[in-house]
RNA sequence: AGGCCGUUAGCUCAGUCGGUAGAGCACCGGACUUUUAAUCCGGGUGUCGUGGGUUCGAUUCCCACACGGCCUACCA
């Protein structure tokens, strides 16, 4: 009886819908025919957005005297079969074309052992890779088409697709099978190549600048560079817990050491921390530093940045995110901390970084903070809620309170702050820069003063990092350096709302 | 972590005031040699998210859980 019952469960779970099975019988049939149904090598002579751009403009008498022989491949997506005619649409990576096929000129073309081209086209389901080649002609509705020669099936989808119409709505299936969401939602693959397109544009202006593109290590034996829980692995042959790196910053200082005076890296960064439309634990972080450069210099470098890829991707420095307008044209306005934080709070921290004030005017605002909340905490906290979240256009927010930035160098004349601006767009942060601290007796102060805060119950304060002060004992020299969120800058550019639209494959359950 | 919403065929969605469900696309069979969301004729393919409760009977009502979405909170 259990018995019977373990065999219907099994029976029930393995059993295939008829479209299934269907699919796996066309498979056994070309395979009967000898055809091997997972192709090989195909050597198409152009893209379909070669052919359109090449022929849309020709008529069809043009395009009969001229008797063009293409070959192309893609993926089926849709068959239209009317006796002794069939119509298919294909698409590769730059768009779609129709094929035509006829009876007459596939019926005695033999495919396999006992079968012809024309029989051969029973087997085919959409999802299909096929290749085919023949002479492009035009319907009598004007459509460019490969009239069919000759054709393979180059690779059998025994899945079906989405449904061709509505395409994929499910966000759920368009993140967790984002292969599905590439192949029926065509606008997704734009917003893919924009993020490439953001990508090389990062690379081209910093390769201009004479910067050297450098890998660094992504475990860390100390997680450092930022304020963020790590995730924690282990080292089997070593017998120690490592870290995901939560940025890219030491390595890259270490690199000024030895002597390469402008570096960037783009990596993934890992952060242990919420998920949400504008966090997945892994992101991408390109940083950059320059030798003898400094706030100015990075300013110059993020803004230049933005500004191109914005135009590339969108043909003009203005885009729409999240009901704003948004416009990386003009100059980027740019706003001192202090003031900031004085306009909207009426607390002056330039005067005075009491404790007391400060948790009164953050309880003033009611906001939800600890009454053990440190100085810099506070004050971080007055800005995050109140000021940040009205930096809608482009703004470089400059001179951050020392407490908040431990790799950053002091100002020259103000006292409690340091040389470091964030770029601010939409109430986000898209950049973080520094004039780096280069003095590594300072460096060793700051790194103490974090770890007091560390003892004090801040689980992101910075740890000391006494190989990072070893290198920077060996001479750093001046510099400017910034870190940018990459995929927030795709968002922005592309007007996407959540960041999970811009990465392939995000973090799901 | 909280609030709201969702989970039904491969996909997009209906629906059952409690009697195990139906459309379009896809798929199967048939007709058709210029169609293009082809058309026409015929075919419904399902663990109604999972587990429990109430009930003669639950996909439907109740509870819990899982997964997801949106929002809020958290997260430099």
């Amino acid at each position: 009886m259990a018995e019977e019952n373990q065999n219907d469960n099994i029976n029930e779970h393995e059993r295939l819908s008829d479209e299934l099975e269907s699919r796996r019988s066309n498979l056994a049939r070309i395979i009967e025919y000898g055809i091997d149904p997972w192709g090989g090598r195909f050597k198409s002579s152009a893209t379909t957005a070669d052919l359109h751009s090449d022929y849309d403009g020709s008529t069809k008498e043009q395009l009969e005297e001229k008797k063009v022989s293409v070959a192309i491949a893609g993926r089926l997506i849709a068959y239209r079969k009317h006796g002794k005619a069939a119509f298919a649409d294909i698409i590769d990576s730059t768009g779609k074309i129709q094929l035509f096929f006829r009876f007459n000129e596939l019926n005695e073309q033999p495919a396999g052992d006992g079968a012809n081209l024309w029989d051969l086209l029973d087997t085919l389901n959409l999802g299909d890779w096929v290749g085919a080649s023949g002479v492009l002609m035009k319907t009598r509705t004007d459509e460019l088409t490969v009239r069919v020669a000759e054709w393979r099936i180059l690779g059998k989808a025994l899945r079906p697709l989405p449904e061709k119409y509505h395409g994929l709505k499910d966000k759920e299936l368009r993140y967790r099978y984002r292969y599905l969401d590439l192949i029926a939602n065509p606008e997704i693959r734009e917003v893919f190549r924009a993020r490439t397109e953001v990508i090389k544009t990062i690379r081209s202006v910093l390769d201009e600048r004479g910067y050297m593109e450098v890998e660094t290590p992504a475990l860390h034996k100390i997680a450092g560079g930022a304020a963020a829980r790590p995730f924690v692995t282990h080292h089997n042959a070593l017998d120690i817990d490592i870290y995901l790196r939560i940025s890219l910053e030491l390595h890259l200082k270490r690199l000024m050491i030895g002597g390469f005076e402008r570096v960037y890296e783009i990596g993934r960064i890992f952060r242990n921390e919420g998920m949400d439309r504008d966090h997945n634990p892994e992101f991408t972080m390109l940083e950059a530093y320059e030798a003898f450069g400094n706030l100015d210099t990075m300013m110059e470098l993020v803004e230049t940045m933005c500004r191109t890829a914005c135009e590339r991707v969108r043909g003009e420095t203005v885009t729409k995110f999240r009901d704003h307008e948004i416009d990386f044209g003009p100059a980027f306005r740019r706003a001192d901390y202090a003031e900031l934080v004085r306009e909207y709070t009426g607390v002056d921290i330039n005067e005075s970084r009491d404790r007391n004030t400060l948790l009164k005017a953050c309880k003033d605002k009611e906001l939800d903070v600890d009454d053990n909340a440190t100085v810099g905490q506070l004050i971080d906290e007055l800005f995050d809620e109140l000021v940040q979240p009205d930096l809608i256009q482009p703004t470089f927010v400059v001179n951050y309170p020392v407490e908040l930035s431990p790799l950053a160098r002091k100002h020259p004349e103000r006292e409690g702050f340091v040389q470091r601006f964030e770029l601010f767009v939409c109430g986000h942060e898209i950049a973080n820069a520094f004039t780096e601290l280069n003095d590594p007796v300072d460096q060793r102060a700051r790194f103490e003063e974090q770890q007091k805060m560390r003892a004090a119950g801040d689980d992101e304060a910075h740890p000391v990092d006494e190989d990072f002060l070893n290198a920077i004992e060996h001479g750093m020299p001046p510099a400017g350096g910034v870190g940018m969120g990459v995929d927030r800058l795709v968002m922005l550019v592309t007007g996407s709302h959540s960041i999970r639209d811009v990465i392939f494959f995000p973090m799901m359950r």
